[in-house]
DNA sequence: TTTAAAGTTACGTCACTTACTAATGTATTG
DNA sequence: CAATACATTAGTAAGTGACGTAACTTTAAA
């Protein structure tokens, strides 16, 4: 299946946020949707979702724009994946009255929770192109 | 993101195979398309990969049917979803020249193999009704 | 050797989702 | 109050998923 492109960019964005965190200042949509090259209005609508999540913070009016919520030891990709896509990263349906239907669900509940253990140990500053955490697993 | 209806039918159905696999005889659609409340039509669909896949064995003709190529401690969750699905479990698209496009896909890659060594886990013989394995973990 | 039962393949399709664009509203600052 | 930047909603075109349909092929049994 494939992972919404969506929850890429939600990644991406927030990846440039974390690049400039510690200068502590706002970015403006624009600057951010330039630097990984994403259209302004999309990217607009995956900020609003992660603010609401509560992994940006966002400031109106003139010099408005966004910065991270924590610091970036702090976001996982689990988080990440949870402000996009919802409950769980991984959905499967409850089940359609054949008699597997049950034990099939039962399972991916489980190989769900699994995978959001293992997205949380990715932390957001490591994907941060440059940092230092990148060069012993990156391609 | 969901988990295609496919590949949870093709669990259920192979599940449903395993069921009788002592017995050694074929099971037709028709049988276990009602045993798993499946589309007839859909589940041949479905057999057909999961025979290109190696997963099942037909028998055309009349008296024909599917039944399992291996035993069913010898086909995992990962078998299933990889013939239903193709390379990877979840497929990240390579990138769109953004800054942080490299390490985004790099990172999702890695979530993808995790998640392949957490579903080598999990074997058919699990998701059999009233199977013995069932009784700890299941719902 | 027919015949009917079964799998095989290809094609069609309709609703839904995704990835956007566009337009309008709202808050903040100088 | 005017300029600026975020917020929200609506619209849409293309793609995908989950089926259905139909014609074909193979095989066992009568």
């Amino acid at each position: 299946m494939r992972l919404p492109l969506k929850t890429e960019y939600a990644c991406q964005i927030l990846a440039q946020l974390a690049s400039t965190y510690a200068e502590e200042g706002v970015r403006q949509v624009e600057d951010l949707a330039v630097a990984e090259n994403l259209s302004p209005n999309y990217s607009v609508q995956i900020l609003t979702v992660l603010r609401q999540a509560g992994l940006v913070i966002s400031r109106r009016g003139k010099n408005g724009g966004y910065l991270l919520a924590k610091h970036p030891d702090e976001i996982t990709l689990a988080d990440i994946a949870l402000a996009m896509e919802g409950g769980s990263i991984i959905e499967s349906s409850p089940g359609n009255e054949g008699m597997s239907a049950g034990n099939v669900h039962a399972a991916w509940v489980r190989v769900n929770e699994a995978l959001l253990e293992n997205c949380r140990e990715i932390k957001l500053s490591e994907l941060v192109a440059g940092s230092e955490d990148d060069s012993d697993w990156m391609i």
